[in-house]
DNA sequence: TATGAATGAGTCTTCATTCAT
DNA sequence: GATGAATGAAGACTCATTCAT
């Protein structure tokens, strides 16, 4: 039992080792230029070896998807983490980290969506990171601080405007943008801002 | 001096011959599909041929992303054309045509944000889309309708915004999102309207 | 001697029953799509283990032509179970039991014919398939009912006509054949009759 | 219009030199070692280059298949050749040389009979093979020789038993045969004039 | 100017086999 | 006995690019 709980704990050692070269290719080199060759020489095995861990080209693209999403969804704030919080701002705050993770790891972010999803692929994380931001908005609703109750709707316009400007930022470093953050906020607020209910009608 | 005009026409006339059938090839086989000789092929020349015309691959990757641009720049509506309008309905209809163009021609979006631009590429009709929206932004500031006079924060709050929910509908076609017309009309409607003067502010 | 005994009748089993498995992949896969791997995994042992029980691929492949033509031989009537029966009649029942055999399992006879006898390789039971005709041959010598007495010839030539129509049948299945088993009746019989004597030379 | 058909010789002779040396592999190392590597080593070539003049390996199968039965089918004699010659001769003298060419060429027999026919595999030749051997059954039919006229069942009996012994000859080389000669003689002939009508019933 | 032949490096993937454990 | 990890060679095939003609 012993032996075969430590060679299990191997491979998946070696299967974190391989995706994190894969990971480390396909940002130096582009989506392109990646090849299993060139994954195998860099993990110091021979080509056919990678095969033993993934069942090919696509399970590894998979993953590292995968792994973005899950390294994305770990950097947004829980709700329950901050259960006192103004529903509100734990929005704002979260679609700024949204931001702020995209464009630290603007590699991760360009791997989560620039890469066509197979067919096959796991989606899971992918959609708890949406399911993350539909709570947040629930909150906000429950608190009726917005106008609109339809939270899909609400969540998924957030979320375009947050993809927005990092994926805009990322995906042209070299464009004589105004100040980063100055625009993150103007795009975030205006967002957020242009959902809430006014003082006027909460009164009501 | 004649015979060497008609020389250059020929060869732009088959310049545009080249780019246009690979702009075909990449729309219908996707990006990773392209090759230059499938593109020899459907233009009717050996492949060796096309090196007379470009200089290799990437160059005509700069070209057509270039003109994806140029493509986009034509759909917009420009203000000149219209001067009689009110000039944030203009803008509103604008950044309406933008993702418009992009949902329509999800391939020509793909290709204009999706291919990290080259050392040596152009990027002047790039620039070109965004100078449009900036006079846009400009007219509606002359017109004293916002509250900001930062026309470049603005402009690139506005592309962020309208760039967000065409890339996010192209990118995740399998995603359940809202009634997409909703979606983006809610979208470009947030990002427009939070940034308007209020009447009131107006008045003053 | 007891243990080492029971150990023999093991690795007899287990060679048997890898032998099932490599036969079965052989039919459903065909001969090209044959691997050890495969073998390795419908037998629930891993690849290597394979290699304690067969010295190789090509070992696998001898045992496996044997063991068809071990399967053909027992399809096939044995005199001694007729001993009543015209041995004509039974002569004629073997060849159509051959013919039956092959086309019902078409794999195993490509498998018996097809493959290149190795060097090395036993011939065992595919003499003993010939054995079994000759014996019933000699029988028709032995009621005289033949006009040749060269048993080898005679054997050799009805073999011939078994494989022909047996092997064309499977290896041209879309070939606009004539009914088949009205083929097979033509060929067969042609075959045996034109052997026999005539009434009148038995009268003699 | 020279310059182009000098080019479209050397193409077809590329062609055949390629299909040559594709041929001696698969005779000497067998159809499973046969490799467009070694074909493209063997005719001095890149392995890629071999793709300008086949589509593929199966192409090249295809190739060599039907090419050996054009070359059976120059074996054969043609009806019109011997016009004058008696219909039952004829037909034994093409099935005997349809042995023969078997036994002289193993590897085209071997090479015809065993490959499976590609779906998309050129049969053409093949058919005139069986055409050319329909022939000549209908010359007896026509003639009054055969018992039967049902020339397809005729025929197709006819092949069997040629395919018979060659097939069996060439499987099996180093089985202990009766003379070959012999052995073919009695083959054909029972075959044959188990379907001639006897001289009796062509009386009536 | 244009071509078509040629290449060499590259693609992903599968395999029989070995060997330390 | 049995395993699973590892390999190296090989599989078919594609490609961007060059170059003699």
């Amino acid at each position: 039992m012993n032996a075969r709980s430590r060679r299990q704990k191997r491979k998946a050692q070696l299967r974190a080792d391989i995706l994190a070269a894969a990971r480390l290719i396909f940002v130096h080199d582009g989506y392109e230029h990646f090849s299993i060759r060139k994954l195998a020489d860099r993990v110091g095995y021979s080509p056919g070896n990678i095969y033993l861990y993934f069942k090919g080209k696509h399970e590894i693209f998979d993953c590292l998807v995968e792994e973005s999403f899950s390294a994305l969804l770990a950097a947004l704030p829980q709700p329950d983490d901050n259960t006192s919080k103004d529903p509100v701002a734990l929005l704002k705050q979260s679609l700024r980290e949204y931001v702020g993770f995209g464009l630290r790891h603007p590699n991760h972010y360009r791997f989560s969506f620039l890469m066509q999803p197979t067919a096959t692929g796991r989606r899971h994380k992918q959609r708890a990171a949406y399911e993350s931001l539909l709570r947040k908005v629930r909150l906000c609703v429950a608190a009726k601080a917005l106008k609109s109750s339809d939270v899909d709707c609400v969540a998924q316009a957030l979320w375009a405007a947050a993809h927005g400007v990092t994926s805009l930022l990322i995906a042209r470093p070299k464009f004589p943008w105004v100040d980063r953050n100055k625009l993150i906020e103007r795009v975030l607020e205006s967002a957020v801002d242009s959902l809430l209910r006014s003082n006027a009608e909460k009164a009501k």
